[in-house]
DNA sequence: TCTGGGGTCCTGACCCTG
DNA sequence: TCTGCAGGGTCAGGACCC
């Protein structure tokens, strides 16, 4: 690259339909074949699609009714989330043999910064190109590499070395795909706006309505101008991106900010009954993962979605650390009790935000009393005995007793129906 | 027509305190 | 004692990302 010595070399890798084509390698048999991952109920999502399913229109995020109305003979599959996982972390090992600094996205995509890997290596394309052929020999996985003075461009530019859904098939991409110092504007410049990150539909809207369609429309606005359209941070971020400027770090230490499990039923639930067995579940579920990270949390936030799509949170911030399943449990009951539930809940969501590190035990209001405290040891003892029985036994061998015969002892585990409800009602009176 | 799950960040309203 | 103001914390919602 020109200017490399003075450069930051930031390097993109996004993994192929990579949900899709981890299924492919234990599935051989389904090459060739529009496959689609994701939820197969009505109201289920799609995850991810092979390129012959996107040679229909099909994409991640569409509704799996209408996936399969583009699509009839696609093959769904659920997913499995534990086998993702664990092959993006032998995936994100392979990064590492070429730089320690290594920022994962998310399972499918990380951020290198190979800056001062290139003279070990040969240069920045030549350590895309090994990564892609280790990836490919050992995992059997294709990858696009984006190679950038900076994340934005990088990521741009493994967009445009992906390959696409075309007719007849897949079209094979670039691979690789570099920006060169100097070249950031007119790779950015035609691109339409919503290429920005931070570009969703209603931003989008808005932009539209001052007469903006390319990045190059967004640079050439005042800054004030485009101020009194998306406010001040956002105005401030897209201004730097669609100039090609972005001093954000790659970052190997990203501190997690809340834990949450949220879940979309099938069946509405009409009645508190219903819902405070689901709540002491997805409690259940969000207090073993931070004891599991040695987490506590002072703020528990409830979502709850309406069947007709209207969403409130409700919160509340308590003075000492959460970690108990019990404790969160009785803080989103007592949360849920703001909402008339009986036109019907399609989602329940708790999670735990202002996160910290190994927090001391937590008392709850009868736990005050001058008897209390030993009961506090008594309950983390239980919930350490949970934690090992779990860990030998399984998720589902032990959990809360009110969960016993509601719909059997069924632990919300990280990764259940990521992309949609399982169509079983619940027993809800109504 | 139908819209998942797990996150992060930003904004505005409101309340409390000095 | 009352009022105005600034700053910080909390809460709720919106928007976005993968």
């Amino acid at each position: 690259m020109a200017n490399a010595a003075s450069t930051a070399t930031i390097m993109h890798v996004d993994m192929d339909a990579f949900f899709v084509s981890v299924e492919l390698t234990r599935r051989p048999e389904l090459r060739g074949q529009p496959v689609i991952v994701g939820g197969d109920s009505r109201r289920g999502v799609v995850a991810a699609a092979s390129y012959e399913a996107r040679a229909y229109g099909v994409h991640s995020a569409m509704p799996s009714v209408q996936a399969r109305r583009l699509c009839p003979h696609a093959v769904f599959l659920p997913g499995d989330h534990a086998l993702y996982s664990s092959v993006s972390t032998r995936v994100m090992a392979i990064f590492s043999r070429y730089t320690p600094l290594v920022e994962p996205l998310s399972l499918d995509e990380a951020f290198l910064d190979v800056t001062g890997a290139r003279r070990l290596f040969g240069g920045a394309v030549a350590i895309a190109n090994r990564i892609r052929d280790d990836v490919l020999a050992e995992e059997q996985l294709a990858c696009s590499v984006g190679i950038a003075p900076n994340k934005f461009l990088a990521k741009m530019a493994s967009e445009e070395a992906k390959p696409r859904a075309g007719r007849d098939g897949p079209v094979a991409g670039l691979g690789v795909k570099v920006i060169e110092p100097g070249g950031e504007r007119s790779f950015l410049d035609p691109l339409p706006v919503g290429r920005l990150w931070g570009v969703g539909p209603k931003t989008l809207a808005r932009l539209e309505r001052l007469g903006v369609s390319t990045i190059a429309d967004v640079a050439a606005l005042p800054l004030a101008v485009l101020r009194g359209s998306v406010g001040d941070a956002s105005s401030r971020h897209l201004h730097e991106l669609a100039h090609g400027r972005d001093v954000r770090r790659v970052e190997i230490d990203q501190r997690t900010k809340s834990i949450g499990h949220e879940e979309t039923y099938s069946f509405d639930h009409h009645t508190y009954a219903t819902i405070d067995t689901e709540l002491v579940r997805l409690a259940d579920a969000v207090a073993a993962r931070l004891r599991q990270n040695d987490l506590g949390g002072r703020t528990v936030t409830l979502k709850i979605r309406m069947n007709d799509f209207t969403t409130f949170t409700r919160s509340v911030t308590v003075a000492q650390p959460v970690q108990s399943g019990p404790l969160l449990a009785q803080l989103a009951k007592e949360l849920v009790r703001a909402v008339d539930p009986t036109p019907g809940v399609r989602l329940l969501g708790v999670s735990v935000s202002k996160l910290v590190n190994h927090p001391t035990l937590q008392l709850t209001l009868d736990e005050l009393s001058p008897t209390g405290t030993s009961r506090v040891a008594a309950r983390a003892d239980v919930d350490a005995a949970i934690d090992r029985v779990r860990q030998r036994f399984g998720a589902d061998a032990i959990g809360p007793a009110g969960l016993i015969g509601a719909r059997g002892l069924r632990t919300k585990r990280r990764g259940d129906q990521q992309w949609g409800p399982n169509d079983v009602g619940p027993k809800d009176p109504q």
